[in-house]
DNA sequence: AGGATCGTCAACCATTTGGTTGAATATGCC
DNA sequence: GGCATATTCAACCAAATGGTTGACGATCCT
């Protein structure tokens, strides 16, 4: 993968990866803790944290024994600025927002 | 692959994919036509096209013996809505972009 | 009818992905 | 030193991905 759109928009279409960026959002957070929500084993959850620092989505920084997690929104910027390539889209539309917001609160 | 952000997502992490797309900004394009430019089988890019009409990104509309891709930017608007909920991007960035168009130009 | 063109289907293959478990490494605490 | 905690590594596995080829069904043209 050279394009980094391609690593990006490829950590994007996890489920669990968007989950963990929206964590993130909130604060900077240790592996364990990122962890601790989901189903799945640490293990898991230290490799989808490899594919978000690979695309640059985040970056991980160790300190004592913990690895401090913090979102890297640059990488995010450069894939919204591709879409935005696709110029018809009117620069966002808050009803669309809205209408996002209330879909994603029905699952 | 339940949300549609996940094939959404899937859809444009290939760079194949992301090329149709951009051909397909163009204008409508029939399925021949849309493999021509690529060094790979018609059959993989109709199965390209089927990844991205199932993620709702182009429609396909067979008249006669041809088929006709459309771009349809719906799917792709909610993935950029989707980015731009990580709220602390300023409102597309003039700059930023000019700096990714001189990147792309680059390759 | 017969031939060429458009596109998909089916079977196959190699590689990647997303998960598991158990062992290993590194750090902090008493 | 010795134990608990934090995280990764390695080996493995099932399923998905991205490609191939060859046969097939539709449609157009003469």
């Amino acid at each position: 993968m050279e394009n980094p759109l391609d690593s990006v928009f490829a950590a994007l279409a996890d489920p669990t990866r968007r989950a963990i960026l929206a964590m993130l959002l909130e604060d900077d957070m240790a592996v364990t803790d990122v962890a601790e929500p989901f189903e799945m084993s640490l293990a898991a959850i230290s490799k989808h944290l490899a594919i978000l620092t690979r695309a640059g989505l985040i970056s991980q920084e160790k300190r004592g024994r913990v690895k401090w997690c913090k979102l890297e929104p640059d990488a995010l910027r450069e894939a919204s600025v591709w879409m935005q390539s696709f110029g018809q889209f009117e620069p966002v539309n808050l009803d669309a927002f809205e209408r996002f917001l209330e879909a994603e609160l029905k699952d």
